[in-house]
DNA sequence: CTAGGGTTAG
């Protein structure tokens, strides 16, 4: 073995053909199979460019390859840019030559490469194959089968191996976990961690729950925004010793962030020890600034990172995304043009989006067409949103034609371009969005929003009257239309479409899924009590006047969570300076 | 002695 790795050495700095050729005129390759086979593994995984087709030309050159050789080559390429060449190899229409019978491992090879392709078709084939060959009770084999059917978006086969499943390591358990988590399923996530959290002492040979547990029900707290959540799972996570962990320490700093508590994510991120930081601690927190409209904070940390560490792509979307938010123009203009990576879409997206809502339409549309590839379609709803905010009807149009042409439907976009020409008093046109609306069968994008009260989840959509206290939520809303009104409140309807009569939009604006969400937490909690909602969307404008409002009338506290940030609404004012 | 599970994103 210590002569494969001198060999390996060897290799790299005289090239491949050398060694091959060496290894050949030796006689190694034949007289030991176990050390081809190894050696090909090592050859399948190298990084060098040349090295996976070489162990391919070698598998093919092999009068007898052993099911050894055939998994080393079905590994290299599942790992490869090209996973569906693993699959092809095992389905023998890459080597023209007999194959040997795959075994537990080839499968699992294969399953990992269908997984990367996110090919259920194939994953349904090979798990198949994994009852054909007579192999289905392995657990590790089982756990990639079931990783496998999650990768490729078939949580319900997932759950199914995982519920036929007589053993169940704690692998299995992450895998499903995981798998629920990133399959935007994060109650059922949740569920399962709480079903592990009672039952792990029945894992086999005295398993415990590892940080692999612990970051997967994590990144469901944070997708569904409950601090109690993840207050449980970081109380779990020290029962094991894990809160010192790099990585569950990083997920708890974009949970806590994610779940409202800045301060509790910024302890986390001082609690690593400076030195232990990584590129992802260093990511989360300026995102945790960023999300909470910190955007000096964010930039400060950002200047502060050490230099062993190279900021990503990531690194730089959180910079930007809390320039954005705290209209730092001049700050995200500097760290764009300083970027060290390439930036992605989703760069471009916040610096159009920082130049659009600083009035700077020249700039923004010059940025979109002269990135190095086609804006999609939220880069133009950006541009027209800006349009919007400042009446630039060509860019509006403009925009709004591209939309359509790359088959953008949500009712957002016709309202947005519609506003335009109702500012400039162009019914007409108004008009011809209306019916284009009608006739394209708009999609609408269903808004909702969420509360934890005494540890119970209350969900509201827009004007539903589902919840069993709906009729005293509606009067506490009449009560604060009323107690608002007196402050100088005026609904604010432009961001209705205009199709129906101004009753109505205030109607609609009134039973907004937030405004529900907000009266609710009024009646059921305590004075004084902070009142946390969160909503799928972007907060519309009327409820952002409207939460300012009830956050002075009422003398609450609000924080609301929408798609992109934080608002903390305290004494008539938000956090986000009305800049969002 | 070569198998499975993970965090950050407009």
């Amino acid at each position: 073995m210590e002569n494969l790795r001198v060999f390996g050495f060897f290799w790299f700095f005289f090239g491949f053909p050398l060694f091959h050729a060496r290894l050949l005129t030796s006689g190694h390759l034949g007289a030991h199979p176990g050390l081809r086979a190894r050696f090909l593994d090592r050859l399948a995984l190298s990084p060098h460019p040349a090295a996976l087709p070489h162990a391919l030309l070698l598998l093919r050159s092999l009068p007898t390859p052993a099911t050894n050789d055939l998994n080393a080559a079905l590994r290299g390429l599942a790992a490869s840019p090209h996973p569906a060449r693993s699959l092809l190899l095992l389905a023998g229409r890459l080597l023209p030559a007999l194959l040997p019978r795959p075994d537990a491992l080839s499968l699992s090879f294969a399953l990992k490469a269908s997984a990367r392709c996110s090919d259920a078709h194939t994953t349904v084939q090979l798990h198949a194959l994994v009852l054909r060959l007579g192999v289905a009770a392995d657990v590790r084999l089982l756990t990639t089968l079931l990783d496998s059917y999650a990768k490729c978006g078939d949580l319900a086969s997932a759950r199914k191996v995982f519920d036929e499943m007589t053993v169940r390591d704690v692998a299995t358990w992450n895998s499903l976990l995981a798998g629920l988590a990133q399959g935007t399923e994060p109650n059922l996530a949740l569920a399962l961690f709480h079903r592990l959290a009672n039952s792990f002492q029945e894992l086999p040979s005295r398993e415990e729950p590892n940080e692999v547990t612990i970051v997967a029900a994590l990144s469901a707290c944070a997708q569904i925004g409950l601090l109690k959540d993840g207050m449980y799972v970081h109380e779990f996570a020290k029962r094991f010793g894990l809160d010192r962990n790099v990585r569950v320490c990083n997920s708890l700093i974009d949970m806590y962030s994610k779940c409202g508590s800045l301060s509790r994510a910024l302890d986390v991120f001082h609690s690593i020890k400076p030195e232990d930081r990584t590129l992802v601690s260093y990511n989360a927190a300026i995102q945790a600034h960023s999300m909470h409209g910190h955007g000096g904070d964010a930039l400060r940390l950002f200047d502060e990172m050490p230099t062993r560490i190279e900021p990503d792509g990531v690194t730089y979307l959180a910079v930007l995304c809390g320039c954005n938010h705290s209209g730092l123009v001049d700050d995200g203009l500097r760290v764009f043009n300083s970027m060290r990576v390439a930036p992605n879409m989703k760069h471009y997206g916040t610096i159009v989006d920082l130049l659009g809502r600083a009035g700077r339409l020249t700039e923004a549309y010059d940025t979109v067409i002269s990135m190095p590839f086609p804006a999609d379609i939220v880069l133009w709803q950006t541009l027209l949103g800006a349009a919007k905010m400042h009446g630039v009807v060509e860019l509006a149009e403009l925009a709004a034609n591209k939309l359509a042409e790359l088959g953008s439907n949500v009712d957002g976009d016709y309202v947005l371009l519609s506003n335009v020409y109702a500012s400039k008093a162009r019914w007409m046109d108004v008009g011809r969005v209306r019916d284009t609306m009608r006739s394209n069968d708009v999609r609408k994008v269903p808004g909702f929003s969420y509360t934890e009260i005494d540890g119970v989840m209350h969900k509201f959509i827009n004007g539903d009257k589902e919840h069993p206290r709906w009729q005293e939520i509606y009067r506490a809303l009449e009560d604060i239309v009323s107690r608002i009104s007196e402050l100088g409140y005026e609904p604010e309807t432009s961001n209705v479409l205009h199709d129906i009569g101004e009753e109505e939009k205030q109607y609609a604006l009134c039973y907004h899924s937030e405004k529900l969400a907000i009266a609710f937490g009024l009646i059921a909690t305590p004075p004084g009590e902070t009142l946390r909602v969160i909503k799928n969307l972007r907060i519309c404008g009327d409820c952002h006047v409207v939460a300012k409002l009830i956050s002075k009338a009422y003398g609450r506290v609000i924080v609301i969570r929408d798609r992109a940030r934080f608002h903390r609404f305290e004494d008539g004012q938000c956090s986000c300076r009305d800049y969002w």
